[in-house]
RNA sequence: GGGCGCGUAGCUCAGCUGGUUAGAGCGUCGCAUUGACAUUGCGAAGGUCAGAGGUUCGAGUCCUCUCGCGCCCACCA
């Protein structure tokens, strides 16, 4: 009788079999790499025995839930992984979750300000962390489950999260160690301030807007100078011009000029720098450096003088005279009316467009302010002590952007695709100072203390120290923790380390650490991926990774990013709910070629819900066939790739066509190419497999040869245990199933870690 | 302003180091099919690989230029 179990007579469904499956994955232990079948601890049956396979997940934002996003990554992780464990590699995928301080903080600020209109500074900060935790605990479960329901093969023993105990062991280690040896300072610079957030906001968090706004031209003295932002101008006293510009030539460098200006007379300066177009506006311009940054590099250079002018609100200072106090939007038009009063006002031209900056985390208007905030120099030296950095000898001096540029440059991190390369260099030969604290509440606070008090000399410097501090060593005093907490890269950026232990004596250093492979989306290459590098080159003198490989955005079948307001998100799980994970997955693989963007639609994913429905049914139509009389039953657990004994020509060819198949896959999956293995099985699995060589020998398995009709049978069933295992990386659950559902002669053992069928 | 990428069948895209009549999915059009297949099979139409030039025995693939898109970076007051 035909041996086809009850669950293959319906058509498949995945809600019913996915959980059941994962929850069978998960206890038997194979996620961890601490636990492995015997096959793959016994170097005669595994050729990569005491090789190790190690990746991090780049943790998602406790911010919400996931998106596409993060199931393209998902899919492509889990799939690699899947592949070397196969092959018998201790494979190591560490799962995580990241606080993303301002995102989540901003986040919990603006729905606790829309229910109860009370700001964070209503609440205070111990009960505002009290609900941003809260808030991130829950956003943290809904996570795990998602990162389940894709089937994620990922070592829950080891999760980490960016703000747990160790990783803040690690964060406070490494501002130490960057601290001790003069990488992280203390100054005041001209940061990106958010007057709503009050906070400052990296360069990498800004975004760019054009606006028309009117351009004014205001006359200062014998000059006319323009300018957008007139509300800024109540204390520019300098007047810079290009050294060689002909019209200014009668003017010195350093001459002092008298003129009326929006509130009485002052006496400017005249400053000759080359950063000014002569043949911008009137080719002279007037300088704002504390809200300015370009006026602030100029003021550098020339060591001139600094003033505020306008309040961490956004509102202006006494500088402003009658214009104090009042918010800059309001003021901008008064003050133009007061310089038309006074004849200042040249002309206006009103179809000026500029770009204006915004935080790309809540949307508010930038205003650069000089601020006193903490910085990583990335130009400073220092001392590689026990260096294992190509290219880089222990006892040489380097900077925090040459090791970085060096350890790509040498080839001892490969990025794919490998152009992304020069998209790196470029960002770090333009690579500023990176500002690293936040004035928000959420995240790692910086581990300095100032005493109180500051009785003797001693307490005047500020105490830098990985365990929390009380009181002054010096005086004995209370201290104060330094109120700033740190940029939420700056923890990402220990965490392939960080995640094995590190610091801690007891870690998986050793054994993981440089990982594999990062894989992330090329939308993070900066914050992310140059940030691991800088960090893992300096605290560790090594590289975090061998491999970054670079996955694109998804967009919707048109081509737009998925977003809330065009309405053209599609959410993993609804798609995992309609189609099956198996599904969702080959619709982020197919066509995903590394570094490229990928249009998804609803009808791919149906697509491979078909194929799906194709790979259950080719196994319902084998197992008609393996019953007690062929004898295909008691099939070997082996795969079809090494039989050939007593075969037909016919069969020794399929087999052959079958071999040629699975190296392919490998060589593709092996080389990061898995868009182009995935298409690769599932044009075998269908249009080979099963269109022809099942077509082929339902005459056979019908005929009345009993021995012909066996051998084929067994052969089919070899043959399809291949097809099920090559495919299991991608279509994880459907194969798990469909193999315990084979006849297997053997204990039945998890497809999840049996042997790779190409060795 | 600097950098990067893309332009291949109606649509979405593969095509690695140049090598036979350029591929897949979806869609379209025929025919078959109660079939292992709710979601099937067989077949067909459809491409001067953006355009021009060059290297080569040979170019979708390498080089140069042009056109059209997209993205990233940057301090246009």
């Amino acid at each position: 009788m035909a041996l086809i179990p009850e669950q293959l007579r319906a058509p498949y469904n995945p809600n019913a079999t996915e959980d059941r499956i994962y929850k069978l994955w998960e206890e038997s232990g194979f996620f961890s790499p601490d636990t492995r079948p015997p096959w793959a601890d016994n170097p005669e049956t595994n050729p990569n025995c005491g090789k190790t396979f190690s990746m991090v997940l780049p943790p998602p934002n406790v911010t919400g839930t996931l998106h596409m996003g993060h199931a393209i990554m998902l899919a492509v992780e889990d799939s690699l992984v899947r592949f070397e464990r196969m092959r018998g590699k201790k494979t190591l995928w560490l799962p995580g979750t990241d606080h993303a301080a301002i995102a989540t903080a901003s986040k919990v600020e603006a729905d606790i300000y829309k229910k109860e209109k009370k700001t964070r500074h209503d609440l205070g900060r111990e009960e505002f962390l009290r609900r941003v935790n809260a808030f991130a605990a829950e956003s943290h479960d809904i996570i795990l489950n998602q990162l389940k329901k894709m089937g994620s093969s990922l070592d829950w023993s080891r999760e980490a999260y960016t703000l747990d105990d160790a990783r803040t062991l690690a964060v406070r280690t490494a501002f130490k160690r960057m601290y001790d040896a003069g990488l992280i300072y203390r100054g005041h610079r001209i940061v990106n301030w958010d007057p709503r957030m009050q906070t400052t906001v990296s360069d990498d968090e800004i975004e760019w807007r054009e606006e028309q706004a009117p351009f004014y031209y205001l006359k200062y003295g014998p000059f006319t100078i323009g300018t957008a932002r007139p509300e800024t101008k109540f204390g520019d006293k300098y007047v810079v011009m290009h050294p060689d510009d002909e019209r200014y030539k009668e003017y010195e460098d350093g001459q002092k000029i008298a003129l009326e200006w929006i509130n009485g007379p002052i006496t400017a300066t005249i400053v000759k720098d080359d950063s000014v177009d002569p043949a911008f506006g009137t080719g002279v311009m007037t300088i704002t450096p504390w809200h300015d940054a370009v006026d602030f590099d100029i003021a550098e250079r020339h060591h001139l003088d600094k003033e505020p002018i306008i309040d961490a609100h956004g509102k202006l200072l006494p500088i402003a005279g009658e214009f104090a106090g009042m918010h800059i939007k309001k003021a901008r038009p008064q003050i133009i009316e007061k310089l038309k009063a006074k004849g200042l006002l040249a002309r206006v031209d009103e179809h000026y467009t500029h770009r204006v900056a915004q935080n790309s985390r809540g949307g508010e208007t930038i205003e650069p302010q000089i601020k006193l905030q903490w910085f990583v120099n990335v130009s400073a030296k220092f001392k590689l002590k026990n260096s294992k950095l190509n290219g880089i000898p222990s006892g040489s001096e380097i900077t925090l952007k040459e090791l970085m540029r060096a350890a790509v440059q040498g080839g001892q991190i490969e990025i794919l695709p490998d152009h992304f390369a020069k998209t790196y260099f470029h960002w770090i030969d333009n690579l500023r100072d990176w500002c690293i604290s936040r004035q928000i509440w959420f995240g790692h606070r910086i581990p300095v203390y100032y005493c109180a008090r500051k009785n003797k000399e001693a307490c005047e410097r500020p105490l830098v120290s990985i365990e929390p501090v009380e009181r002054c060593p010096a005086c004995g005093e209370a201290v104060e923790q330094d109120p700033d907490t740190l940029d939420t890269w700056f923890s990402s950026g220990l965490w392939t380390f960080s995640t094995l232990g590190w610091p801690a004596a007891e870690n998986d250093m050793a054994d993981y650490h440089p990982t594999t492979v990062l894989e992330t989306g090329y939308d993070i290459l900066f914050f992310w991926v140059a940030r691991m590098i800088l960090m893992t080159g300096f605290l560790l003198e090594d590289i975090p990774f061998r491999t970054v490989y670079l996955h694109g955005l998804v967009r919707d079948k048109d081509g737009r990013k998925m977003s809330k307001s065009l309405g053209n998100i599609i959410d993993p799980l609804d798609m995992i709910k309609k189609y099956g994970a198996d599904a969702t997955r080959m619709s982020l693989l197919v066509g995903n070629a590394p570094g490229q963007d990928l249009k998804l639609s609803e009808d791919k994913i149906r697509g491979y819900k078909h194929f799906a429905n194709k790979v259950w049914n080719v196994t319902r139509f084998l197992l008609q066939y393996a019953d007690a009389d062929t004898g295909a039953s008691s099939g070997a657990d082996e795969y079809a790739l090494n039989a050939a004994e007593g075969l037909s020509a016919e069969e020794k060819e399929m087999l052959d066509e079958l071999r040629a198949a699975a190296s392919d896959i490998t060589e593709n999956i092996s080389a990061y190419q898995l868009h182009l293995a995935c298409e690769k099985i599932y044009h075998y699995v269908w249009h080979t497999f099963a269109d022809k060589i099942l077509e082929a020998s339902k005459p056979v398995l019908n005929g009345t040869d009993i021995a012909s009709r066996t051998r084929r049978a067994e052969t089919l069933l070899a043959m399809w245990r291949t097809c099920l295992a090559l495919l299991h990386p991608f279509m994880p659950f459907i194969t798990e199933e469909l193999w315990s559902l084979l006849p297997h002669k053997n204990k039945r053992a998890l497809l999840m870690v049996s042997r790779w069928p190409v060795r």
